[in-house]
DNA sequence: GCGGATAAAATAATCGATTTTCAAGTAGAA
DNA sequence: TTCTACTTGAAAATCGATTATTTTATCCGC
């Protein structure tokens, strides 16, 4: 029984656990639980109809992971986000991945360079937003987003390097969300990625840095001002 | 109020599972337990002499954490140790604190800078070892010589960066363990300490970032020793 | 003797009842 | 009225039995 994506992907072979815990990180960062709320395990567990060890785990590797904040004997909630907090993220993101594109350039080879051209294109190809719903962003898109920024850090020579940016972009991913709902529009979003694909090509390291963290400080004052507003 | 960790860490607010937790987590740092050794839910249980529960919870959290390997029906196990990995490793180390001490250097006041020296002090001031135990390392230094290299980076502006250091400085710990095990001194590690702290009191960005890198590469070559002769 | 299928044992994962803990609400005293 | 001590209800944490899965051992047919 080849597990098929389309009926069942959380089929047979993973544990609840697991299942639980994809479903539930889904749904802290595309912000469909609002940051800050309580999550009453009770709840939970009637929810994604599970029993409780499987919701309890589930909750512990997202707090390691620092989307849900836990206080012993006081419960789970979703971890807050803050205007403060951006501005923490986004130094990291920058700084981090500034320091593996200039890695990544330095030692990838011309395999890397191809996988990164294949990923733009992948992305490019991709329609942002699913036919039916303009609203909701398309998880396909989604997915080649993140293979694009994958791809470019991906010769750095640490895993750990990258283990690290992909955390900060799953954090990220939560305001970008926010800043979604509110009708941000990511306007040239695919100019800034076309630029940075042909700086690795050209092999240009001040560039490339240049360009990846004016990619994120554009796209984190965005949702600033989001934010700004909500706050009133 | 400093931790009590002499007398009852294990105090009575804590939750089973969070005591587990850094118990577990202190045996594998230690290398207490072996490295790729397969973690038997129900041993550990009694071992520790908690329920299937908190034990489960401890192990969530340190493999999300990287300590511990889980894979779905098929338990836990420590996370193994290898030549690549601590190649892998010590680059990640290097880089990021070469980043966040020079952004200290940069953004740091008065009182960061005070705050390394005090740290400095208190280090050169900790003995190595306990009076009694010869071979064990004393719990005290251990903490004395965390708090160093915490201060050195912790006005770099960036919270994450921060954790990412600590927690590179705790899978380091697990490294350094092996090499004391085999009998490894780090003859002149506190020079080296010294040598930090006054570039960071001179404001000696290049500098203090020379010496970072040469204190990590030079204690993983010691270890990477120990492993090649361990394989063998 | 060897390989593949089946059965048995071991171990992980899950559930739901029970225990423990916290905190909001209430009553009594100053 | 205000403060403290007690009560009580809600929620989290834990346990041990049960279920599902993997791994090991065994048995036949070749």
């Amino acid at each position: 029984m080849p597990d098929s994506s389309l009926d069942q992907p959380e089929g047979a072979k993973e544990t609840l656990a697991s299942h639980v815990y994809d479903r539930l990180r889904q749904d802290i960062i595309s912000v469909v639980i609002e940051p800050g709320e309580k999550l009453h395990i009770r709840s939970l567990c009637e929810r994604f109809d599970v029993g409780l060890s499987p919701m309890r785990e589930a909750l512990s590797r997202l707090s390691t992971e620092g989307l849900v904040a836990q206080s012993d004997h006081r419960g789970f909630a979703v971890a807050p986000m803050g205007e403060q907090d951006l501005v923490d993220l986004t130094r990291a993101r920058c700084w981090l991945n500034e320091l593996a594109i200039r890695k990544s350039i330095a030692r990838g080879d011309a395999a890397w360079e191809e996988q990164v051209v294949l990923a733009f294109h992948r992305l490019s190809r991709t329609p942002r937003f699913e036919p039916g719903q303009e609203q909701e962003r398309s998880p396909k898109w989604e997915i080649a987003h993140r293979n694009f920024h994958s791809s470019l850090i991906s010769a750095s020579g640490s895993e750990r390097i990258q283990q690290y940016c992909e955390h900060l972009f799953d954090s990220s991913e939560r305001y970008r969300h926010v800043g979604r709902k509110a009708g941000v529009k990511g306007a040239n979003r695919d100019k800034e990625h076309r630029a940075l694909m042909e700086a690795v090509v050209a092999r240009d390291a001040d560039e490339a840095a240049r360009l990846i963290t004016a990619h994120f400080e554009r796209t984190a004052e965005l949702v600033r001002q989001v934010l700004r507003e909500l706050k009133r």
